[in-house]
DNA sequence: CTAATCAGCGTCTTATAGACGCAATTAAAG
DNA sequence: CTTTAATTGCGTCTATAAGACGCTGATTAG
C-alpha cells in the first residue's frame, strides 16, 4: 500500500520513555537559553511547518525530512527541536485544536451544543487530526483546556464529575466518528458511498434492510446533517437525565 | 518512538488501486483452483496467524515478515495470498467483528442495546481493532452483516433511512471511544491517570473544574462505566426522538 | 581570552513494505 | 504419458523513514 502515516505515541508496546518526551515537550518548563549559537528557528516555526504540509497534502507527507526541506533545514537539525516524531505529532495536534470556545453564559445545553459543534469545525478544517487522537494520548494545553470548559459547562447540571466526563467523552467521540465519516464521503476515491455501492448491489439480498436504508437516505437528500443529529441524540439524552433528577 | 503500526487502506493520497484491492479480497469470488503446486496454505490461516500475533503482542507486531515466521514460510510467500498489508489488516479486521447477534425478537431498544453491547465486546477482546477502524475503509461482509443487523433492530421505529444509519453511526462511534478509553485506562505505563495526574496537579489553577472532576469521580469510585452511560444516553436520546414522532 | 555549551547536520543503521523474476510443481491438453 | 501453461514459494533488491552518533563551529559565561 502506501498510506502509513503511523505516529501514535501509544507504541505498540514501548519503553515509557517516549510518552513522556511528549508530556516534556506538551508541558514545557523554562526555557532556559545558554552558551551555544542561537537557534535557527524555533518550536514554534517546526510545528507550523509540518501542519502547513498535512493541509496541504496530509498526514502521509509529514516526515522529518519534508519539514526539514521546508524550514530550508537538515532533517537531524529538527532533534534539537523535538526529540521524536512522535512529540511532533503532539504539538501538531494540540495547536489544530486550539483554545475551545469560552462561553461563560447560557445553560449547559447552548454552551455544551457550542462546544462539539467549534470541537468539529476545527477537526473538519483539519481532517489528520483524527488519525492524531488514536490510542492513549497525553493531552496537551489545549486539549485540557477544551475539557475544563465542557466540565464548566455542566457546572450547573446535576451531574457528578464522572458523569461530566463521560458526558464530554460521548460528545468528542461523536465528533471523532462525524469529522471521519464526512471525511470518507468528501473523498471521491474510496467514498462511502462509490466503495458501497457496488457490493450492496451485488449482494443486495444479504442485506436487504441496509440497501433499502441507503436508498431511502439517498432520495431524501437529507444527508451529512449525521453530526447534527447525533449531537441532538445525546443532548436529548444527557436532556432526560438531568431532567429525570432536576 | 516505536508504535507507528501504520496499515490504513485510506493512504494519504494513494492510486485506487490499493482500496479496489481491499474490496476484492473482502468479498472474493469464485475460487478457482486450477493448475499449478497447491498453495502450502489458506487465506485463513495468514489471517489466523497475523490475528494471533496481534493478540499476543499488538498490532505492531505484526510484520509480514513475522506472519511469515508464524507460518514457517518466507515473507513474500504471503503475497500470493494478500496483494499487501492493507488487505491483510482489513481481513483481521472483520475476522475480529465476526457476526453480529441475531436477535430478531424484542423492541428496538433492547435489540439495539444488545447490538452495541457486543460490538463492545468484541472490539474490547481485541483493542488492536480500534487502530483498524481509521480512516475510510471497505467494509467486509461482517461488518455489513452487523450494518444490516443494526437497521433490522430499528424497523419498528418511526425513523427513515439516514436516520437510522445515523444512529448505528452514533453508536457504533460511542463503542470504538469507549474501548480506546478502557484501553488506555488499563494499560499500566501512559494510562489516563498516570499521564494526567501529574499535569493535572502541576496545573491545578489553570484547570480547577477538571481536576474537581477527577477527584470526585475517583472518589465515587464509579468507573470504567463510561461505556454504559454513553449507551444509556443515547438510547434515551433515540427515545426521546421516537417518543416524539409516535 | 578560554572553555563550557549547544546548534546544525553528515553519515550510518535499522526496520518494513513491496517489486521482480526464477525455478519447481502440478493439472490440463494433446 | 508426455508436453505445456499456470501457479506457488521465495531469494534478491529497492525504496522510504526514523533515529543514533559524533564532529564542527558558533556563542557566551567566567
Amino acid at each position: 500500500m502506501g498510506g502509513t502515516t503511523g505516529v501514535d505515541q501509544t507504541a505498540g508496546a514501548d519503553r515509557a520513555g517516549s510518552s513522556s518526551g511528549v508530556a516534556a515537550v506538551l508541558w514545557p518548563g523554562e526555557p532556559r537559553r545558554k552558551r551555544g549559537p542561537r537557534p535557527k528557528f524555533s518550536l514554534d516555526d517546526v510545528v507550523d511547518a509540518a501542519i502547513a504540509i498535512a493541509d496541504a497534502e496530509g498526514l502521509s507527507a509529514v516526515t522529518m525530512q519534508r519539514v526539514a526541506d521546508e524550514l530550508g533545514s537538515a532533517k537531524m537539525a529538527l532533534y534539537r527541536y523535538v526529540p521524536g516524531k512522535a512529540e511532533l505529532a503532539a504539538l501538531m495536534l494540540d495547536r489544530a485544536l486550539g483554545l475551545p470556545p469560552t462561553n461563560t453564559s447560557g445553560r449547559w445545553r447552548r454552551r455544551l451544543r457550542s462546544w462539539t459543534v467549534t470541537m468539529h469545525e476545527r477537526m473538519s478544517a483539519r481532517p489528520w487530526t483524527l488519525e492524531l487522537t488514536v490510542g492513549r494520548r497525553t493531552p496537551g494545553p489545549h486539549e485540557l483546556a477544551w475539557l475544563e470548559q465542557g466540565v464548566a459547562a455542566l457546572r450547573s447540571a446535576p451531574l457528578d464529575g464522572a458523569e461530566r466526563l463521560d458526558t464530554l467523552a460521548l460528545l468528542a467521540n461523536h465528533v471523532r466518528g462525524s469529522v471521519e465519516q464526512a471525511a470518507a464521503i468528501d473523498q471521491p476515491e474510496t467514498s462511502l458511498a462509490e466503495s458501497l455501492e457496488p457490493i450492496l448491489t451485488a449482494h443486495a439480498d444479504r442485506f436487504p434492510q441496509t440497501v433499502a436504508a441507503f436508498t431511502e437516505a439517498a432520495a431524501t437528500g437529507r444527508r451529512d446533517d449525521a453530526f447534527s443529529f447525533g449531537l441532538d441524540r445525546i443532548l436529548d439524552g444527557v436532556a432526560a437525565l438531568i431532567a429525570r433528577r432536576g
